[in-house]
RNA sequence: GGGCGUAUAGCUCAGUUGGUUAGAGCGCAUCCCUGAUAAGGAUGAGGUCCCUAGUUCGAGUCUAGGUACGCCCA
């Protein structure tokens, strides 16, 4: 016996009772011990931050993260997977921040370095709860117990080993960087944070002149253009492209000259309403060199006799301005490297950094006195007043553009501002970095040579310190004395220091606080306390720079850092680098993608080989990943962002309760391919459930009813096989040994199609999975499951119903529909993984122990090709159009399918099946209700055949002859052509002048009814209705409706399958009372009624109704 | 402003190396089935394949330009 199946699947209650199975008997363990040995298929998770909730959008990344190993495992790769929590970083602090209501650095600091980090770590598992419950709840199967953290001590020392590789090699080192500063709250923004914070605003818009000092230029100015006047100040070059023309141009006589890039005379001139003559054009390269006056000289500096120059410089455009750009490096990326190349061309001293801001966003007392302690943002006013009163100022109006501001303190606009920071030389290893990345396989492919190839192509060395608390201390300890600096690998390594000291800070924290995690020993303050004897001076003290790291840092090191390497898990390491799959959203394209081939690259890769080579390392050039799957962003129901103050998205709980994981999942992996963006939408989540889930249940439920009706017991005098012989996983070669079991080809034809249809299946599907299409993969479940319910259960009804409880017939079919459910719920294992499970429980529960007690410890199924009767499977298709042509054709001539008919031709377009339809005729005759089928060749009658080139075949041949040719054939005779052609093999057809010979090969038909038949056309065939009704035919077809409606009655009635009935019948149709008096043993047994009088029955409900257009009293009697 | 992507039925989305009648599900309409039954099934209506130009015998598909939206970067 089956445990009974419910009719109507409360799918959500189920996945719970799933859920309970897998934990209490370990079955994720379970998967990983049944693989042990077994080659490795590795995942890596990319760690998510645990201190925000978790939304819709990681259900998806989470459910295709599960898809993928479930799958391999299946297929006997042994796929650990290890959970990670990206721990680190500004959002953390943020969110501490907020509890506390602070905001900037200087807040922290009077707080306290020290119980702020202890906040942070606290604040990092503040969702955890969540994540985890959603993690189970979705059956992602995932390690959370190993998994790895990112501010853990190994992980942490991990990193640092990392990085004291790269600064050994003199790939870490120090430098400038311009960032976005947020002046207020003294840091520098994430450039994700950055790009939160546009919007347009109008700043001022000043065109200004800068005077020449060379006498071949007397009494002529630059004149440029700036959209930040308290950058002018810090002027230190003006910029021309040296291959745009400039003009010299004059307003009127005597007056001063000015240069602008010649292209925008006009423009300009008509914006300053002013006429100006063109005295002379030079190109910018003959500019380079100039000397001019600055705006500004308050900053004179010793040495600086390169500034207030023309420099050339390939970004100047004449899009906007004037063709000639006012250059302040401090506040500027591009600014800034013309600078650095400057310092290239005459030495590194020669040229410093003009530059009058502090870090608060105030000019410092190097700058102009009138604006000496303000906010650089407020003197812009006051800056065009002095210019203009300097006669300096040419034009001034507004301009609207789009500026950022500080996402956090919307009011305070960032500034550009540069900053000593860590640089990690990536752009020394761009070429591998690339070669990598052709190695990878990305899905969708063109991210390879999109978004990140053409990110890799522009690759800037990293930027990698963060002026800011709780990170990853940069382990780099600097001699007081000399400025020296050496990398620290370990906290070990650090105790081993020549006269230490500085660790009791941390005891006196772990005394005073003993639940404190020992992981924070290497979190600032305690690690900037521990200083040691300089190697480099005579009593001089080694101190740690004082920054941190950027987080992205710490998720792309997690293929070692995750196993504390090289301190711990050099095996792990080995084993599991790189990965076989990883799967993110597209916006980490340049984030954990990038970080992972990056670190990868850099450190494993020339002279990392040799490490490589020395810790056994198999992989030369590691590609981290080798395949990638870039998911879409997902949209909200609304199409826009999602977002919670919008509410336009439901969230996964909700989901979970109300449709099950499973139907979340099918959603995700069966509507589009997961790259797309998707639409988050109800409507489609519940709509999976009836398409596939229920579809799927119904069939399993059917199976389940009439199983142990009729006792089916497949392990019933199973022979005692061998472990060896017994496969646990149920597969056909296990099966074949039940008594009762017939090989395929023994069985009936429908039982050998689904057959066919189901390794079919099992073969496209492997296929598609292992090309890591899911989308595809879904497609041919569906197609399957459609089948299976739609036409072999349907068609094999009769078999299941019939009364002989032991007939081979019925028998197989049993076979035959349980090994197409054990298949299928291994099939969709990895999809569906509750509904699967509690499929297989249930079917699989027969044969006791020695089945696998979970449907994830199964093989996937294989499939011989052999096995496929490729030739019955297009048959089948075929049959299948026939009859639905026939029911379209009854359609449009309203003759319902209860209505027997006389007869239907079939005119096929291709004879090669004819046979074997004529010996399905009798299939026909029941799906569609008549008593003959006629297949006919010659049907000229009712049909037009339209003949068409075959465009592929002929194309290439013939070419541009091919509309004449189409013309020329759909104006002939198609059925005399036809003829023709099976006579002699050959037509020709003239074609302007030339005769084309044509074979049956080059040509298309299509048949076509004619009008006034009840005729439907489909690609492959037409049919034809005979629509003649007799009055034999009209009484048959009463007398079937009018088993409907007992049939109807006996359900309102709540009958038992079995319930006997009795009938009475009052009407006053003789047409209907002769109807049933001819079919009356027909009626009795359909109804099981036991007998049938024209009377009224006493004791029974009655009802008036309509059969046909005969009107009558109908009365059932049930009889107890 | 630059890069990448998307645009196909009322809605959500497919659409193979270019092949001439563009598909699915939902919704809608009409109907069927009634021993899987608060399910199931059939049929139908519904399309300027974003626009313009080009390549080609042939373009939803390739090219160029444009429009709208999204993401990434500024």
């Amino acid at each position: 016996m089956f445990d009974p199946v419910e009719g109507s699947a409360d799918f959500p209650a189920l996945e719970q009772e799933i859920g309970r199975f897998w934990n209490s008997e370990n079955i994720y363990h379970k998967s990983l011990a049944a693989r042990d040995g077994a080659e490795r298929f590795v995942f890596f998770e990319g760690p998510p931050t645990a201190n925000g909730m978790p939304h819709p959008g990681h259900c998806l990344t989470r459910a295709i993260k599960d898809l993928f190993p479930r799958y391999r495992t299946m297929r006997g790769y042994l796929c650990e997977r290890k959970a990670g929590w990206d721990t680190h970083g500004l959002p953390v602090e943020v969110e501490v921040c907020k509890e506390i209501g602070i905001h900037s650095k200087e807040e922290i600091e009077a707080f306290g370095v020290e119980p702020f980090i202890q906040k942070c770590q606290a604040s990092v598992w503040q969702y955890m709860q969540q994540w985890e419950r959603l993690t189970e709840r979705l059956g992602f199967w995932v390690d959370l117990k190993k998994a790895y953290v990112t501010y853990h001590q190994s992980y942490v020392e991990s990193v640092w080993w990392s990085l004291k590789q790269l600064f050994d090699r003199g790939m870490l080192y120090q430098g400038h960087k311009i960032v976005w500063w947020w002046a207020q709250g003294g840091t520098a923004l994430s450039s994700g944070e950055v790009g939160q914070g546009y919007r347009e605003v109008a700043d001022p818009s000043a065109f200004l002149k800068l005077p020449l000092l060379e006498d071949a230029y007397s009494d002529t100015a630059l004149l440029v253009w700036t959209t930040t006047p308290w950058t002018l100040p810090s002027n230190q070059f003006a910029a021309v492209h040296p291959e745009i023309e400039y003009a010299v141009v004059r307003e009127e006589p005597g007056k001063e000259k000015l240069i602008v890039a010649r292209d925008l005379v006009d423009c300009l001139s008509e914006q300053f309403k002013c006429a100006w003559t063109i005295e002379s054009v030079t190109p910018g390269s003959a500019l380079v060199g100039l000397r001019y006056q600055p705006p500004y000289d308050d900053l004179q500096v010793a040495g600086g006799a390169s500034s207030w120059r023309v420099i050339p410089a390939d970004f100047v455009t004449t899009d906007s301005g004037t063709g000639l750009v006012h250059i302040a490096p401090a506040f500027g990326e591009d600014d800034y490297q013309v600078l650095q190349r400057e310092r290239e061309s005459v030495g590194e001293s020669g040229v410093p950094l003009i530059h009058c801001v502090g870090p608060d966003g105030k000019f410092t007392d190097n700058a102009p006195e009138f604006v000496r302690r303000r906010w650089v943002k407020d003197c812009d006013k006051d800056i065009l007043r002095d210019l203009k009163t300097r006669k300096l100022l040419v034009h001034q109006s507004q301009y609207l553009h789009d500026y950022p501001f500080c996402w956090r303190a919307d009011q305070d606009p960032l500034i550009q501002y540069p900053r000593e920071s860590w640089f990690i030389r990536t752009t020394s290893c761009k070429e591998s970095m690339l070669e990598n990345n052709r190695a990878i396989q990305w899905l969708p492919g063109h991210i390879q040579d999109g978004r990140m190839g053409k990110f890799l192509e522009s690759n800037v060395d990293w930027a990698l310190s963060r002026e800011r608390y709780w990170g990853t201390p940069l382990p780099i300890w600097e001699c007081t004395e000399t400025g020296k600096q050496e990398a620290i690998a370990s906290y070990g390594e650090l105790q081993q220091k020549p006269g230490v000291c500085g660790f009791e800070v941390w005891e006196r924290a772990r005394e005073a606080n003993p639940e404190l995690p020992e992981d924070l020993c290497v979190h600032k303050p305690y690690i900037d306390a521990i200083t040691y004897q300089s190697p480099f001076a005579q009593g001089a003290r080694m101190h740690r720079v004082p920054e941190v790291i950027d987080c992205w840092y710490d998720s792309g090191a997690m293929p070692f850092a995750q196993w504390g390497f090289p301190q711990h898990g050099v095996e792990d390491f080995a084993d599991q680098f790189p990965a076989d799959f990883i799967s993110e959203a597209l916006d980490q394209t340049r984030g954990w993608f990038y970080s992972l081939l990056a670190i990868s690259t850099l450190l494993f890769e020339s002279e990392g080989q040799e490490a490589t080579k020395e810790l056994g390392l198999e992989h030369p050039l590691p590609h981290p990943f080798r395949n990638c799957i870039v998911l879409g962003l997902m949209l909200g129901e609304d199409g826009g962002k999602m977002s919670k103050s919008k509410r336009n998205y439901r969230e996964p709980g909700e989901i979970f309760d109300k449709y099950g994981a499973d139907a979340l999942r099918w959603y995700f992996f069966a509507n589009q391919p997961p790259w797309t963006s998707i639409r988050y939408n109800e409507q489609s989540i519940r709509e999976s459930i009836p398409e596939f889930l229920l579809r799927l249940w119904n069939v399993y439920s059917f199976f389940v009813i009439y199983a142990n009706i009729d006792g089916f017991e497949p392990a019933e005098n199973f022979p005692s096989l061998s472990a060896d012989a017994f496969n646990a996983s149920l597969t056909t070669s296990t099966l074949q040994h039940a008594p009762t079991y017939r090989p395929m080809a023994a069985r009936s034809e429908l039982d050998r199609w689904i057959l066919s249809q189901l390794k079919r299946t099992t073969k496209e599907v492997t296929l598609a999975m292992d090309r890591y299409e899911n989308y595809e993969a879904c497609g041919h479940l569906t197609a399957f499951v459609d089948a299976l319910s739609n036409w072999y259960v349907r068609r094999s009804r009769d078999r299941f119903w019939s009364g002989e409880t032991q007939s081979t017939d019925k028998i197989d079919a049993y076979w035959t529909l349980y090994e197409c459910l054990i298949t299928t719920c291994k099939l969709v294992a990895p999809f569906i993984p509750f509904l699967a499970e509690s499929m297989w429980r249930n079917l699989a529960q027969p044969f006791g122990k020695k089945v696998a007690e979970s449907v994830h410890l199964c093989d996937y199924p294989t499939s011989e090709d052999a096995d496929v009767e490729e030739m019955l499977l297009a048959q089948m298709a075929l049959l299948r159009e026939i009859t639905s042509l026939g029911r379209s054709a009854r359609m449009d001539a309203k003759l319902k399918v209860r209505q027997p008919l006389s007869r239907v031709d079939v005119v096929l377009a291709d004879e090669t099946h004819r046979g074997w339809l004529e010996s399905h005729a009798e299939l026909i005759k029941t799906e569609l209700n008549v008593k003959e089928v006629r297949f006919k060749q010659d049907a000229t009658d009712y049909i037009t055949y339209q003949i068409q080139p075959d465009f592929k075949r002929l194309g290439p041949k013939i070419g541009p002859k091919m509309p004449g040719l189409k013309k020329a054939l759909q104006q002939a005779n198609g059925g005399q052509l036809l003829a023709q052609l099976s006579a002699e093999n050959e037509v020709n057809v003239k074609v302007e002048d030339a005769s084309i010979g044509l074979t049956r090969a080059d040509l298309q038909v299509r048949l076509q009814a004619k009008e006034g038949w009840a005729a439907a056309q489909g690609k492959h065939c037409v049919v034809v209705l005979s629509t003649e009704l007799t009055d034999a035919l009209v009484r048959e077809g009463l007398v079937r409706d009018l088993v409907r409606v007992i049939q109807d009655q006996r359900k309102e009635l709540d009958c038992a399958f079995t319930d006997r009935i009795r009938l009475g019948i009052l009407t006053t149709s003789d047409t209907l009372r002769s109807a049933v008096d001819e079919h009356q043993d027909y009626l009795l047994s359909e109804t099981l009624s036991q007998s049938l009088v024209f009377d009224q029955l006493p004791r029974s409900t009655s009802l008036e109704t309509v059969v046909g257009e005969q009107p009558l009293q109908l009365f059932v009697e049930v009889i107890h």
